[in-house]
DNA sequence: AGTTGTTTGTAAGGACGGTTGCCTAACAAA
DNA sequence: TTTGTTAGGCAACCGTCCTTACAAACAACT
């Protein structure tokens, strides 16, 4: 045995890991007992022992101190009649606690609810903020929750909100252009004043989580791209969002979708525009609502039809390569349904399937989102339920 | 307080979740202790248990039980003036066990190595496999493997594959046409023959993991697309590859990067190409290794380097939407320097940047592989270690 | 040289989390 | 009524980590 070659140098930076105590069993634990009474609605304590692999004992124990804590409740006998002692069903109680939510991904009005754990809105307020940044634009968004808390009839998870920019893991909002939020810390803000846990993500990031915890996500990877005054996407892998290098993942509003020198679509959309980014042809130019609107004013059903189509075109040729690098099985657009949900998204889904293998195409899903308007809200809901209970 | 909305249907279903014990929690921190004398060096009890965040008697409990494994050994005293006891140093025994490491990549022969824990390749062999499918394939590989086995001179910890197709977490082959193989529980028959633990991965895959543990990637996400024969991707997100819905994530190759009505590279690449997949225009036809010698031949320097170029601008159209989405910090090429590391990438990378918006593209890399042509031993090399040891 | 303060590594005891084994209660079927 | 099965609780045990306490080794100061 001689060397052959000399051993390759690591230089790579070390990977954060992190230590683990016997109490993170114990808290993973038990946010897989939520979980599964949070999807699969109430269980008797032996079922849950079977779907978990944990024990009775183990289970009884987890519930007892879930019971104690008021998140769940027993809910009486099981009454079907197989051999045995019936067990005794424990729920998640939905009343138990409630969310705060809040969406700012309208420039107008910040958007805001009180939901219970089951994803229910049971409270809406707005709050104008026109105009509003910095400091100021923290303010209307803090009286926002304050009245919205007030609002509330039970004790509060904590509170989860949604904003356009660039947000880290921890809160901070390292760059929201359009509130003028530049390093902000507001998480930590929000929950001095709040004397509440607040969690931060980007908005598309929130919606991501919504559809991925209530829109019925079939498969694995999940892009979801909100479509408005711009375009964001948020990218859930592995039941996770997806962060980036630098929290920038899913900035795909100005990745460019429209050559100069490119003839395809020239008819309907013409030559690339300036975008606010200062470059041209970015997808923002064509995708986004004002964009549209502007293309499609004065024409008749036809010629909205084919400009409608040639946008989902160019989205098909972007989407066409994260598709396939990612494997996605389904990519959910979030916007108006008269823009978006017709010829815009057959001729996405079409340009899709012709441009990628069909080991990828034939298993991905391009469809509207099943959440609505308040998409954006039980996203930030959620948030708060995966912060606080572990449930995703 | 009324209910204003129906709460929406939770009809995802179940993310997969597992129990988890303290004995994972020791299993996890004893990783966590390799992982750090893996890539930092030696260090003494005290401060691994500093940069773990363990306390000093659970370290010297952990360090006990990997000197009794023989993998780590006691180097003797820290003889730094500083007051106080001099540590003891620890460091990962590199010979303690030696790693068997094959790549599938090339059509004609299978190549393999042993390495040690540090990754230095000790012994080399391949075994010619052109031609051979199926069952008579699966016998060259086993074959090559024994060789290596025997040719070992420490305990082997583990065999680590990597190999062309689509290939899930347990090591199973879903499909690898080049080999004619579908559906076939490659890892388990190796590991029932050899007697040893076998990980097995796409060869793009193990490519992106060996960058990731010895190329010096410096940011959060890592893809790394190799280029031969055909073109393949491998990503690396938080330090763990991309799996995708069906085991798919990398498929690349097939993505079209050349459209009948793009003006744009007409001249030096002419009309897209039919692909092996029977669609026109793939990345596969434009950046293979064979597709690039193709075009290249009999031209002059400065045809080639223009030649090149445009294939440098179609693969930067094609990867500027993946880095947008992924904020990725770096990608790698695998292949031929002379065909990849010139103008091909200088163009790529231009286009890369002039398609994505400044905070995605001022962060991000493209350069060629540092690990030279055993890369993909490497990586197989890191399956094991991580499957094995934690270690990645 | 002796003392003091710092640092390392080990030992003993406690807290926590999970398991196994055994018990009783409740029910269906023979 | 008996038998078999299932649910849930109790006690004892094992593994993992923590805190506290201690001996050893060394630098620096008196």
């Amino acid at each position: 045995m001689t060397a052959v070659a000399d051993p390759p140098q690591p230089r790579r930076a070390l990977r954060s890991t992190a230590k683990v105590l016997p109490e993170h069993a114990r808290a993973s634990n038990r946010s897989m007992v939520l979980q599964l009474l949070f999807h699969a609605g109430p269980r008797s304590r032996a079922e849950l022992a079977r779907a978990t692999g944990l024990t009775r004992v183990t289970i009884s124990d987890l519930v007892a101190s879930l019971l104690a804590q008021g998140l769940v409740t027993e809910l009486g006998q099981q009454a079907d009649g197989k051999v045995g002692k019936p067990g005794t069903l424990v729920g998640l109680d939905a009343e138990a606690f409630q969310i705060v939510a809040v969406d700012l991904a309208d420039d107008e009005r910040v958007h805001g609810a009180v939901l219970d754990l089951s994803g229910a809105v049971r409270e809406r307020r707005t709050a104008p903020v026109g105009g509003c940044t910095g400091a100021a634009a923290v303010e209307v968004l803090l009286g926002l929750c304050r009245e919205l808390v007030a609002a509330t009839t039970r004790p509060v998870l904590g509170v989860g909100v949604g904003s356009p920019g660039v947000i880290d893991l921890s809160g901070r909002v390292l760059q929201a252009p359009n509130r003028g939020w530049y390093d902000l810390p507001l998480a930590e803000q929000l929950s001095a004043a709040l004397e509440l846990p607040v969690h931060v993500a980007n908005d598309a990031d929130t919606a991501a989580l919504g559809e991925f915890t209530w829109g019925g996500a079939s498969g694995n990877g999940l892009l979801v791209l909100t479509v408005g005054g711009g375009v964001g996407a948020g990218i859930v892998l592995d039941g996770a969002l997806v962060q980036g290098n630098e929290h920038a993942a899913g900035e795909l509003g100005h990745v460019t979708a429209l050559d100069e020198r490119d003839e395809h679509d020239r008819a309907p959309l013409g030559r690339p525009e300036l975008c606010a980014c200062g470059r041209r042809g970015c997808l923002e130019t064509v995708l986004s609502v004002p964009a549209m609107r502007r293309r499609i004013a004065g024409l008749d059903a036809a010629g909205r039809n084919d400009a409608l189509a040639s946008v989902g075109r160019r989205l098909g040729i972007v989407l066409a390569p994260v598709v396939s690098a990612l494997n996605l099985s389904e990519v959910v657009l979030c916007g108006p349904e008269e823009l978006l949900g017709g010829p815009l998204r057959d001729a996405a889904l079409a340009t899709l399937r012709e441009r990628t293998i069909p080991v990828v195409s034939s298993h991905v899903q391009l469809r509207m989102t099943s959440l609505g308007e308040h998409g954006a809200l039980s996203g930030a809901a959620v948030l708060v339920l995966s912060g606080q209970l572990g449930v995703t």
